[in-house]
RNA sequence: GCGCUAGUAGCUCAGCUGGCUAGAGCACACCCCUGAUAAGGGUGAGGUCGAAGGUUCGAGUCCUUUCUGGCGCACCA
């Protein structure tokens, strides 16, 4: 202890005391400097190789499965990889905190098309598609493939990169590509399973092609030009007249017929249909009409039998009008009208095949243009086809894959091109009288983006993974488990993802996992002599194992007989009869990409032997419908286990005014630009206190919002880090044992106890927000504005190792101990910085920790304390009118109602902050002393009344003459 | 168009199964401290709970309709 200095110069002056005091002292900067100490700190990670060593750590420890769902790995990240990542990271790190074993291995989605698309605009504008297409079809897939793998490969490592900058933890040393050769087997494996279970098949799609390229196209691979097509207006010959006229409450006896039959009888001749009427459908593609199986109307719309010029024919009544002009009939008229509903199920003849059709039903007629019938062929367009999936009709394609008939037309079309058909079918409907009218007109077309040639909509054999097989294990079909483990099995935050995912497993089709592009794990089907597809589960494991061997490029550069190297035919009971290797060819279809990141719980936690089911998967809310449900169902169909135990989902991010972000719009905000204005820990803190389950709005505000939050939790760390130097940290436990329940570090204590069982509760349970608030009261309330304002003048003034002061540092060491741990999950860098400075050891790293369960009773009266406190401070407010500004020059006298909280008086007036605290017991009400008149201790600024001259001259209270050791 | 979801002080959010004068933090205003100082403390003013109906003794909380966002799906034959 210092001696207090005297002005040698002046001796007439008067003794300060500041040197005296203990006042904060630490090397923990206020300010943080993120953007240079998070890199220092993302290296000494590294260097200590904390990760491994965590695994060497936790060996032992009760596992936590967790997954990392794959994002794509075409560009940069942005606020929605933030968001997720740091999420996940919570997880990770609570998990961690909480003592266990957490292997988290990053991943990414390496195939499909927006690469290839990428990589093949590039090409085109480098112009290098040319050469590409001189190329073998397989030499052709291998050079696309080389550049894909290219690009996906340099977005990896930007993305890890920018992921390690979030200061996420997790196994960079060794993540997952779904590219690899190991992962690819363990994808095949999975499709293998699939098959044993009789969910896979092969059946026919319609999907976009490109006559051109003879190959089948992406959305994404459209361009929407202009074009010149003929339009048609067709009747189609009802089958039954009777039926049909029943349907309108017509009859078809004739007025005589009926007279004869029954002379009461009264006929309305207006009642009697003497002709067969015709179904009159409208389409701009007349080529399709060799495919047409049916004709679809609205149930709910009103329908009109009408002559128009002398051609009966049935239409919807709104369009009657319209359609009349149109073709500029003269005569029309309404016989009957009827509802939609009647005219479902009745017969049709086609036109020009021999073959009748059905009227069915379908929401997504309109009365916008046409007839309101629509021309149905399931072969020929995405509508069609699921309708025809409904009522059981093939999807039925003439068309081959050079844009010509095939066989099973009339003999007039075969073998023609389908655009000169559409001008002869034309004419041979005008010829056979079917064709009411035609015109051409100018439409937006779908064309190729490559050769800009229109494309057509063809069913081609795709395969799928049926939904509504039972599955050889239970009998049980995919839908039927889906829905059985959303209802039961898994647990969802938020719980409205139960609801929105079971409506989604409910109404989704067959799941298409085939395509027809380069990019992507092959279908390792092939063509046998016999014209039949080879494909069964023992197939499929034998290049399975190839593949893990020579990676998927095999199938482009082997033959059969190398890829089935580990096929055993004999051992096959699915192999077909008369099996010949070397006449097989190769199919060229591979995967849907969602088919490759479904299987990751195999070929990454089984294959690694991480566990399964994980705990949960957490991602954002639109994968509902895509990873978690794609996912599940081949989890389900091979395991008949749900891959993961819970599903937490995220909103995505917003802008300020809550529209979403797009660069469009230009109010995106860039990751990079965050990180180096910000850092990591305030964009991390920042992440925890959204309320991420709905719509995230985000600005750049924000970050300034919860950088402030931020600096506050900091500040308190270093000011109690401040009030511990020269604290011996062993001597923590033997102070504060059995230390009064009345005492104000039980209190604190109490609560910071309080707090982190709070705080480890709401990680647990992924609410990450309620954590962040409990860390920030106890640090803004609890901590700054109660505990360290009361414990100030003791930790200042008292003598250095007096009881109290020393009760308080231990106090302080075990908080920022907690807080640390507590923070650990959220600032990373921040916590651990600040463990290093509690502990000073800077090898210390608060991430090889777990949490502390702290256990301190306080005494219940303490509630009451604070609610005085409040109560108080109120009270020197308007104290204030009369002149006492500084709560230090007044006193406070408390009235009999609060004698009972005689066993905290010795700690009242550092919890008010006031000079002094009486029990009065002649007092009703709380009374504000004005102490002005009353010394002032010239060291600690109290008014306690034990304040006079001392020996060394200067004014100082009892206590202060003690610490300083004057008389 | 369909499914799911949200709309509470200037901002970000609490408000469970309907029940005292609707809460918190930030920001703001005023004040204190100047021995946590590009810090710290105190007090205070802010809301017809998106809108309109309805159920109820009573609704931010339940029902209906509607407006404005978000996610997903479908769609223009």
């Amino acid at each position: 202890m210092s001696e207090p200095k005297s002005d040698s110069t002046n001796p007439s002056a008067k003794p300060t005391y500041k040197d005296s005091l203990h006042l904060p002292k630490t090397a923990f900067a206020m300010k943080a400097n993120l953007i240079q100490a998070e890199p220092q700190s993302m290296k000494r990670w590294e260097d200590s190789h904390l990760f491994g060593r965590l695994q060497v750590a936790r060996e032992a420890a009760e596992p936590f499965v967790f997954h990392d769902g794959p994002p794509y790995a075409n560009g940069p990240i942005h606020m929605g990889h933030m968001l997720n990542k740091v999420l996940k990271d919570f997880v990770v790190r609570g998990a961690l905190m909480e003592g266990r074993r957490v292997r988290f291995v990053p991943g990414w989605d390496t195939h499909g098309l927006p690469i290839e698309h990428k990589v093949m605009t590039e090409l085109h504008e480098k112009g290098k598609t040319a050469k590409l297409d001189t190329l073998a079809p397989e030499q052709r897939h291998m050079a696309i493939r080389r550049e894909c793998a290219a690009a996906a490969t340099k977005f990896i490592g930007l993305q890890a990169e920018q992921m390690k900058r979030l200061l996420t933890i997790a196994d960079y040393a060794d993540p997952y590509y779904t590219l690899m050769p190991g992962y690819e087997s363990k994808t095949l494996e999975v499709f293998a399973d699939l098959v044993d279970q009789g969910v896979v098949v092969r059946a026919l799609k319609p999907v976009h092609w490109s006559i051109a390229n003879k190959t089948a196209l992406a959305e994404a691979e459209l361009e929407y030009e202009d074009r010149e097509d003929l339009s048609v207006y067709v009747d189609f010959e009802a089958a039954d007249r009777a039926k049909v006229a029943a349907a309108f409450g017509l009859i078809t006896e004739s007025p005589a017929e009926v007279a004869a039959a029954d002379t009461d009888a009264e006929v309305d001749e207006s009642r009697f249909l003497d002709v067969t009427p015709s179904f009159m459908i409208w389409t701009t593609t007349p080529w399709t009409l060799p495919a047409n199986l049916a004709i679809a109307v609205h149930e709910r719309f009103r329908y009109a039998l009408v002559e128009i010029d002398g051609n009966t024919t049935i239409m919807a009544s709104e369009l009657v009008e319209k359609v009349a002009k149109k073709a500029g009939a003269e005569k029309v008229l309404v016989r009957a009208e009827t509802d939609g509903a009647k005219l479902v199920g009745l017969a049709y003849r086609h036109p020009f095949c021999a073959r009748e059709g059905r009227i069915v039903a379908a929401d997504y007629v309109t009365l916008e243009d046409g007839t309101g019938l629509v021309h149905t062929a399931p072969g020929h367009g995405a509508d069609d086809y699921r309708t025809g999936l409904r009522e059981g009709l093939p999807a039925y394609c003439p068309v081959r894959e050079d844009g010509t008939y095939d066989d099973s037309v009339p003999e007039w079309l075969r073998g023609k091109s389908i655009w000169t058909a559409n001008a002869e079918v034309a004419e041979h409907l005008r010829a056979s009288g079917h064709l009411f009218y035609d015109h051409k007109f100018m439409h937006s077309y779908p064309h190729d983006w490559r050769s800009k040639t229109p494309v057509i909509f063809r069913a081609t054999e795709q395969w799928f993974i049926g939904v509504d097989v039972p599955v050889k294990r239970d009998g049980k079909t995919l839908r039927a488990r889906a829905l059985e483990a959303v209802e039961k099995e898994v647990a969802f935050t938020p719980e409205w993802g139960r609801n929105r995912m079971r409506g989604m497993l409910e109404s989704r089709p067959d799941w298409c996992i085939s395509r027809q592009r380069s990019w992507g794990l092959p279908i390792p089907a092939f063509r046998g002599a016999d014209g039949k597809t080879f494909l069964t589960s023992a197939s499929v494991r034998a290049i399975a194992k190839r593949f893990a061997e020579k990676g998927s490029d095999a199938w482009f550069t082997e033959s059969p007989a190398e890829l089935l190297a580990h096929y055993d035919v004999a051992g096959d009971p699915h192999a077909p009869a008369g099996f010949d290797i070397t006449a097989l060819v190769k199919l060229h279809d591979i995967f849907d990409v969602w088919f490759e990141a479904g299987s990751s719980w195999n070929s990454v936690l089984r294959a690694r032997n991480i566990g399964y089911p994980s705990e949960l998967y957490l991602e954002g809310s639109d994968q509902h419908r895509g990873w978690f449900q794609l996912s599940l169902l081949p989890a389900l169909g091979a395991t008949g286990i749900a891959p993961y135990k819970r599903l937490v989902t995220h909103g995505f991010i917003v802008d300020k005014e809550g529209r979403k972000m797009s660069k469009s719009i230009g109010n995106t905000i860039d990751v990079e630009a965050l990180l180096k204005e910000f850092g990591a820990d305030v964009c991390r803190w920042w992440v925890a206190g959204t309320d991420y389950e709905n719509d995230i709005r985000a600005d750049l505000e924000f970050f300034k919002v919860a950088g402030e939050s931020y600096r506050k939790v900091r500040n308190t760390i270093r000011y109690l880090l401040s009030n511990l130097d020269g604290f011996d940290a062993s001597e923590t436990d033997s102070i504060l044992e059995g230390i009064a329940d009345t005492s104000l570090e039980a209190w604190v204590l109490a609560q910071v106890a309080g707090v982190e069982e709070v705080v480890r509760r709401a990680i647990v349970a992924c609410s990450f927000r309620e954590a962040q608030q409990a860390i920030y009261t106890l640090c803004n309330e609890t901590l700054s504005s109660v505990y360290c304002a009361a414990t100030k003048d003791r930790l200042y003034c008292d003598p250095a190792r007096s009881v109290r002061r020393r009760r308080a540092q231990a106090a302080m060491y075990r908080t920022a101990d907690a807080l640390c741990r507590m923070l650990a999950p959220f600032l990373p860098h921040t916590a651990d910085e600040a463990f290093r400075a509690l502990t000073r050891d800077e090898t210390a790293c608060v991430h090889l920790e777990r949490h502390r369960t702290l256990v301190q009773p306080c005494h219940p009266r303490w509630t009451e304390v604070l609610a005085l406190r409040e109560v108080v401070h109120a009270a020197l407010e308007r104290a204030k009118a009369s002149g006492i500004e500084n709560p230090l020059d007044a006193g406070v006298m408390l009235p009999e109602a609060h004698h009972h909280l005689q066993p905290f008086v010795e700690d009242l007036p550092d919890i008010f902050g006031v000079s002094r605290v009486v029990m009065a017991a002649d007092q009703s009400a709380i009374e504000i002393v004005d102490l002005r008149g009353e010394p002032r201790c010239e060291r600690s600024w109290k008014r306690d009344g034990s304040v006079r001259q001392r020996s060394d001259g200067g004014l100082l209270s009892d206590r202060d003459a003690e610490a300083v050791g004057v008389a």
